[in-house]
DNA sequence: CGAGGAATTGAAAGACTTCAATGACGGTGG
DNA sequence: CCACCGTCATTGAAGTCTTTCAATTCCTCG
């Protein structure tokens, strides 16, 4: 962690696909940030309230959930070190999620003015941060899926996978081994599914040696059958056109190829075949 | 429908929140637009594929999908008259997702480099697309906890608000009324649950006269009892800024404060309340 | 050491899936 | 014009997955 030179957390971020210029560089290099530690459970947006900045996670975790019927919730992203929280609130004022700590955490702030003109001085930065916002919707995306095609095994299990990418993607988890601050009500939240039942999914998790698990430290066992076991395939996070140079510059750790599932090319899947004269 | 000027829906999009200057009208109107008709199950654009267009959708709906384990697979969204689907597809070149007609429908496709060579030269038009990509990630997470923590009858029931709502919201179902050509089958897969059971859930729909939903044709037959029975609330769709101005030159016809449930503050929901002390 | 949150367990109830069969409908070819 | 076919919709029954309820144990922190 280079909390001391927050920025570059941000550039490496920005420059996954393109390169920036110089000047653009210095335009991010210049922002204004504001360095905040939070305890564990903070709220960092509200549902309903508006913001004035964006969130840039340095160190720890966070969380977005929205709530539901009967005081259940239903958690809907992690954000790990080197995320851009918010951005969505660059243009759309009202937040309709709510963003709050795991652990504890190291945060930096930026004005909403000052990301916007310097959006608006270079749509090359533009770009950058909207390829962000995008790539966030693919992981929204995939967690549809998740919640809709896999029981709470496979579930688990793909967030986990998931974690463990995104997180050697900025240099951590090399080891394939991370701690996370989630308590198994939290897991339950993120999968959509009971407490209860949480703690019987980790236990399976387990008991299938495909992790370790102990007091919210978590280590990868058997990476490869978790990967098979979760049917998770990294193509929604769109690491595919890192290049190594970027990745080498920032010491970065990803996996080659990590995690390859053979599709089906089955148009329709359950469903049947697509008529093929479009 | 006005297809003979596509582009008088895109501007409407484009201008939900922020006026246009003239000259970003005029960029729109002079985009290269080619205008195809398309037979029901036809894919759009293919998992895996690059593309180097987008889709605005001119009449009928879409659909994307991705697959998953055992020839299952699970909707992610639809796309209703005046949607541009595969924006991401702008600056994350593989896609990670089919899209396909549900219907048949009328399309057209704008090509990336103009669209792009737009975006270069009017920050306020990339605000505006990127802004719909924001929207679009709403969606998304608003299906997370759709799947992750409503049973099978809200899910559809709240599958069914957000299209009324976003029909409603281009001038279309102003009589909550509106053909819309999935099968249960589609149905489904959309809502994460078995075609078997799908048919069981439109059945006590229909049984709770919520709906009439005869081969493919839906009425709401009870606007708030199905909002309620739903758990709907249209804030995610971020419509709540549109200019009644703009609304009315449009014809457009939102239902005024259509759907508002009272959220619980709690701020944890089931798992305890947030420590105040950040 | 006590308190309180978190993790774990068992048992019963509920939601949903699967399998298998039947009915309804529209389009096609003889 | 009608028989046939395939797709879609519908139904029943059995089985599986997940939830709920209610304890009990573990762990951490003050």
């Amino acid at each position: 962690m280079d909390i001391g030179r927050p920025y570059s957390r941000l550039l490496f971020r920005l420059e996954r696909r393109n390169r920036l210029s110089a000047v653009d560089r210095q335009r991010i290099i210049d922002l204004p940030l504001q360095l905040a530690n939070y305890p564990a459970e903070c709220e960092i947006v509200s549902y309903g309230y508006s913001t004035s900045r964006c969130t840039l996670v340095l160190d720890g975790f966070l969380y977005s959930h929205k709530p539901a019927a009967g005081s259940r919730r239903q958690i809907t992203s992690f954000f790990v070190p080197g995320d851009v929280v918010d951005l969505p609130t660059l243009y759309l004022p009202k937040v309709d999620h709510t963003v709050a700590t795991l652990g504890s955490a190291v945060l930096a702030f930026v004005p909403h003015a000052a990301l916007k003109s310097v959006l608006d001085e270079s749509s090359a930065l533009a770009q950058s941060f909207w390829r962000e916002t995008l790539m966030q919707a693919a992981i929204f995306q995939e967690w549809v899926v998740n919640l809709g095609r896999r029981d709470a095994f496979a579930r688990l299990a793909h967030i986990v996978c998931e974690l463990t990418v995104r997180l050697q993607s900025v240099g951590l988890a090399r080891d394939f081994s991370f701690s996370m601050p989630w308590t198994q009500m939290d897991v339950a939240d993120a999968c959509g599914i009971s407490n209860v039942h949480a703690n019987r999914v980790i236990q399976e998790l387990r008991h299938l040696e495909l992790v370790e698990w102990n007091s919210r430290r978590l280590k990868i066992r058997n990476w490869s059958a978790l990967v098979r076991f979760a049917g998770f395939n990294d193509d929604y996070l769109h690491y595919d056109a890192i290049t190594r140079n970027d990745a080498a510059s920032a010491e970065q750790d990803v996996p080659e190829s990590s995690a390859r599932m053979s599709i089906p090319s089955t148009a329709r899947g359950a469903s049947g075949v697509i008529k093929t004269d479009c």
